[in-house]
DNA sequence: GAGGGGTTTGGGAGCGCTCCCAAATGGTGG
DNA sequence: CCACCATTTGGGAGCGCTCCCAAACCCCTC
């Protein structure tokens, strides 16, 4: 604010400087070969002394690559966002990103508004390749992706289709070791609290529990639903215990309503795990601070992310990567 | 992938098509004034006909704005970032930002090359303004910032500097109610769980309890200094009650600390709030969930996110706006 | 019917970079 | 010493848009 409006210097000033032609400047500056180590050096030179600083934007239009992508996060509200699993992703994706000199936008595309955004960025090459998470079935926004002719690498696969290319957690494997590792505890009246089922994830980790038991012959206990939310943890926990009084053991679908069960239970009198022994999943914070300190399935979210975005920079610089399906490991904590 | 690679229509299709020329379907994609309605009109059937997307980037070269803003997380490692407060506070942020149809880049400034390459973003125009949070005393970037042109919003205030444009939640106040509220309580002997010192929270809300105090005409205890997690709730909360174990009220600078003072006082054999009230700071998830539930400062995430991001919109317009201190409010629940 | 005001209109010159291509340069072999 | 090939070099034409400006146009008024 203090100083005049220094314009920025451009690639002509400093190969004037140097005393190159514009050309030799710019091969300089993306080093590419046919310049005399003399001019280089005098190139470098000028880019140093005038600070010079490529203008992306201008970049951008000549090379029609953006150096940015976006990730996008569907969901039916943006405060879906504020779940801190997103926050874990971006702290994976961002340090890939950043080792390919890529930017991160933004986007939490829920409602009309912002999906038409979305719309223009994809149609108007605003970004280099996507990032999309929280897919909904049927969600309008998978036919924004399937228009656009950039790469799209999907973070879970949303309910009823098979994205080309996609980073997912094993939840299914994860809900079936939970599901096994109450079993191995001596349980064998094990619940569940279960996801909304139009949620890939609510699904396959249902899935994942189903096949425990049927594997170790036990008939599944018909699944209480609940929202992945702590209260709705335990409304579900509630409703399990009548409908299963001598329930020995839950599985529930995440740590949210993990808690809320052991709320539950602490409520109805139940000893955890005395009486009855809890396993969540997610392995958030909450898993850890819990009372008792819960036994969940930790899943590599911060890995999810830098998977991702590894994933999208093989495909924007025209590689052929495939789908890859993260492990997630049983941390035992007290609740069993 | 099935179609051919048919290239987006630019400008001067939807000019020849309409049969104007290019200024003039320019003037009508901005709306702009001089356009007979009959050229208009065709200008506009032309664009549907023809399905046409501006080119963002050209459309910025030629103007010389980005159409987008970043949000800096500076911090000392990238990872500051999964705390859930910053998922909230983009959730406000980029609800503003599409009313003003502004992008938003995400910034995880922690290090020196992720602090280059935003260097490189500001010098290079790569965005129209930037909000900035989480910068510690003496923090690198806040040279990068006070070097660009580009308007910069602060989301609290840095240690030891008064940023030309904030918007902070007033944590002195807060701390303030909070403690007030357990004198109100008939509590007399109130500690503290203070946060790092380094921290601007963490000494305003330390500053907000000595006040308190010293307005009852009360002796502050000294403070136990925490690092706003749970277990160092839990450490800091042990050290106190043997420094002062007739305490009989805590005042934790956030809900982590003060879950963990929970579990601490538990582990003492305290009732809480029988023999100790516990008030923590910031109202989030864990706050409602732990046991008892936490009475608390609610502060306003969303809308600090929110009105850093107006202030940012009416910066980039050539206003002037003030600084902004949020209120904040006591949510009074089972641990007072 | 010529002169004057205002409003359209479209050409052209950028914005700052990349990249193609033709010209210049330099080193080699006959 | 010249022809010939491999490099290096710089000019110029984009990339797709905005915006200035001069020219064209329209409608009045005198």
């Amino acid at each position: 604010m203090t100083e005049a409006p220094r314009r920025q210097p451009t690639l002509d000033e400093v190969a004037e400087r140097a005393g190159v032609s514009r050309s030799a400047a710019s091969r300089v500056l993306n080093n590419a070969p046919h310049v005399s180590p003399e001019k280089r050096r005098a190139v470098q030179r000028a880019i140093r002394e005038l600070d010079y600083v490529p203008h992306t934007t201008a970049r951008a239009l000549a090379t029609r690559q953006r150096g940015a992508v976006a990730l996008v996060i569907a969901g039916e509200a943006p405060s879906i966002f504020a779940d801190p699993f997103f926050a874990r992703v971006i702290v994976g994706a961002s340090a890939v990103l950043e080792e390919a000199d890529l930017h991160l936008m933004l986007c939490l595309a829920a409602g009309d508004r912002s999906r038409r955004r979305l719309a223009e960025l994809l149609r108007a090459r605003g970004v280099d390749g996507v990032m999309l998470m929280a897919v909904r079935e049927n969600d309008p926004v998978l036919r924004l992706v399937k228009e656009t002719d950039v790469p799209v690498v999907f973070g879970g696969r949303p309910p009823g289709s098979e994205p080309p290319w996609y980073v997912d957690v094993d939840n299914v494997g994860g809900a079936r070791h939970a599901t096994e590792h109450l079993l191995a505890c001596g349980r064998s009246r094990v619940g569940t609290i279960c996801g909304p089922p139009d949620t890939q994830v609510g699904r396959a980790r249902h899935r994942g529990y189903r096949e425990a038991m049927i594997l170790a012959g036990l008939r599944p206990v018909p699944a209480e639903r609940g929202d992945f939310t702590e209260p709705g943890g335990v409304a579900a926990m509630a409703a399990l215990l009548q409908r299963q009084p001598a329930l020995d053991a839950v599985f529930a679908a995440n740590d949210n309503m993990a808690a809320g069960a052991l709320r539950a239970l602490r409520g109805a009198g139940r000893a955890v795990p005395g009486d009855v022994a809890v396993v969540g999943f997610d392995d958030l914070d909450i898993a850890r601070i819990a009372d008792p300190p819960l036994t969940t399935v930790r899943q590599p979210i911060q890995a999810l992310g830098s998977e991702m975005a590894r994933m999208l920079v093989g495909l924007i610089a025209g590689e052929e990567p495939s789908s890859l399906i993260l492990p997630t490991r049983l941390v035992a904590r007290s609740s069993t």
